[in-house]
DNA sequence: CGAATTTGACCGGCGC
DNA sequence: GCGCCGGTCAAATTCG
């Protein structure tokens, strides 16, 4: 990268150098002129003096120009290679320790850092994203038949430490005891002690209680994602076993149950069904939290929905558009592995933030949804920009990052997070990120409030290359977007260490891959985000910015359950 | 043969 | 109290 920039300093001063001979030519042209000649030829050469100096002045502005844009250049690459190098940094460790420890603080599963489980859970977590699922069940199993012999001990631990569930429980147990997460592990546990009571328990014990569940505190949140997809169910990046179908009503379609499969005690569900306006958009929703490690395709999905859970949980989830809502979590919440909690800096210092947002109710269930659905496969990025924040009629407001209407098939007043839905992504939980690149992207085309960050229409009036410098500072000091980059650099560097069929229709060529993520559009407007800037960059600089990252080759284990390749069949 | 899926039965919540 | 409906269970079936 660095010697990309060299050239691409070299070739400027090269340039200034020309332009400085060139003007030295014409002031030595006019010097030579004869003082003899007549007052034509005189006012000839005043004007062609004139034109010169007006030349020489627009020149130098260039210069100028150049050299600040160099400048910015140079300095915008040095702290973007700060932030790969940090991110970086905290990957290395990991690696070299083998420790638990997440690629990124924004996978944390920070589950796994207090809980008595904890050292169980870092012999599991030394697998992640590296080791099969079969290692990991295997390991799972292990725990498990400990876990059988010391239950109440366990259970017990689990709850003063689970972050996945007693954060959540601390968001909302720290002011009031989350029956969510309580109900989540209580649930294990009724599972592991076959119990039926345990369950009814609960249910009454949670009546009453947490406030701060904005919509219907005896019900967990969930995240539902809509997105177009050929396949029977999107590939999140865990393994889910089929435990039940049925014929919702209203919708002719069936609704699929899925649990997850990855640890035999994970207490999360996902519902999959088809919308019945568009059957090509599939409606995933999930419900509950991991409690075991994910791979990283699955902290990218879990990452981008419980962005949206935090946002749920938030009360300020209340939307206004064109403001929006920043989903921060004092109230910390967690959802699939995913932990906004004070040790997450993430989220206490950087929310996640969605233009407008409101939160409702879904059949009791608060419930947000990400749509990721588009009308077009990768519109433009100003018709894209000029949608980007149009109302829907929902009683709620909607995120709505498409010019379609929303046509979800669950309930109206679920809350609706709109996303442009790259088409490539068919079955790719990391191109959620695509659309928080969109969400970065929308610095372009409205007023974008985010942690700090105010692009306002007057970087619109600016030079294009001040743009570029405008927005990527904007953006690079956008913790949210660091994240949002360092996830996606993680789910992109999984991708092309993964499985080959995960490229979808970029015929595994990672750089491919990488650009659907993020998308062209942004940088044709010379705008945009941070990513777009990466791309912009000469190739060989970013193949040494991937270098940069000392990642593990990832291995992303399937099952049925999750098909991955876009040519696959789905589950059966 | 074990694992995954299918599918009808069952349960609990909720509205009337 | 009853019926509807969403969600789950578990036996039967299918698959690899």
């Amino acid at each position: 990268m660095s010697s990309s920039i060299s050239d691409v300093a070299e070739t400027l001063i090269a340039r200034k150098k020309v332009v400085d001979v060139r003007n030295a030519v014409e002031d030595s042209t006019s010097n030579v002129s004869s003082p003899n000649e007549d007052d034509l030829e005189s006012e000839k050469k005043e004007d062609h003096l004139k034109s010169a100096k007006a030349k020489m002045d627009a020149v130098k502005e260039d210069n100028e120009r150049l050299k600040l844009t160099l400048s910015q250049i140079l300095k915008d690459y040095h702290s973007l290679k700060m932030h790969f190098r940090s991110i970086a940094g905290q990957e290395e460790p990991t690696l070299q320790e083998n420790t638990p420890t997440p690629p990124t603080e924004f996978f944390q599963p920070a589950s796994l850092l207090e809980s008595p489980m904890e050292e169980e859970s870092k012999l599991v977590s030394l697998t992640l994203g590296r080791f099969s699922s079969v290692d990991e069940k295997r390991e799972e199993k292990r725990n498990n038949n400990e876990k059988n012999h010391e239950e109440h001990g366990k259970l017990d631990g689990l709850e003063l430490g689970l972050d996945c569930k007693f954060h959540l429980g601390s968001i909302e147990v720290m002011k009031n005891p989350s029956p969510e997460n309580s109900f989540d592990e209580s649930k294990e546990d009724e599972q592991n002690n076959n119990t039926c009571t345990a369950n009814k328990g609960l249910k009454t014990a949670r009546s009453g209680d947490d406030e701060n569940l904005l919509q219907n505190p005896l019900k967990k949140p969930r995240v539902s994602i809509r997105a177009t997809c050929d396949t029977q169910t999107m590939n999140d990046g865990c393994q889910w076993r089929k435990y039940g179908q049925k014929i919702a009503k209203g919708n002719p379609c069936p609704r699929a149950y899925y649990r997850c499969t990855v640890s035999s005690s994970c207490p999360v569900r996902k519902q999959v069904q088809r919308c019945k306006e568009d059957m090509s958009v599939l409606i995933t929703t999930y419900e509950g939290t991991h409690n075991h490690p994910l791979s990283v395709s699955a902290k990218a999905m879990a990452s981008a929905t419980s962005a949206a859970t935090a946002m749920l949980k938030s009360g300020s989830s209340t939307s206004q558009p064109g403001l929006g809502v920043s989903a921060t979590s004092s109230t910390s919440t967690n959802l699939h592995g995913f932990n906004f909690n004070s040790r997450n800096n993430l989220t206490t210092s950087q929310p996640f933030y969605f233009p407008r947002a409101s939160i409702s109710t879904s059949q009791s269930h608060p419930t947000v949804v990400l749509d990721l659905t588009t009308p077009n496969i990768s519109p433009p990025h100003n018709k894209l920009s000029s949608t980007l924040f149009s109302a829907t009629s929902s009683s709620s407001t909607c995120l709505n990052f498409s010019s379609t209407p929303s046509s979800s098939s669950l309930d109206s007043n679920t809350s609706t997070l709109k996303v442009p839905w790259n088409t490539v992504f068919h079955s790719r939980p990391e191109a959620l990120f695509n659309s928080i690149n969109h969400i970065g992207a929308s610095y372009n085309s409205q007023p974008y409030i985010h942690n700090n960050v105010q692009i306002t229409p007057e970087v619109q009036n600016m030079h294009v290359t001040d743009k570029i410098t405008a927005a990527t500072k904007a953006i690079a000091r956008d913790p949210t977007f660091q994240s949002a980059l360092a996830a996606a650099i993680t789910s992109f560097i999984g991708n092309s260490g993964g499985n080959v069929q995960e490229n979808h229709g970029s015929g595994g060529n990672s750089e491919q891959n990488f650009h659907l993520y993020f998308p062209q559009e942004s940088m044709r407007d010379g705008i945009g985000c941070a990513t777009s800037y990466v791309n912009k960059l000469p190739q060989p600089l970013f193949s040494q910015q991937k270098n940069l990252i000392p990642f593990p080759p990832l291995t992303f284990s399937r099952s049925k359950s999750t098909p991955i390749s876009l040519g696959e069949e789905g589950e059966k």
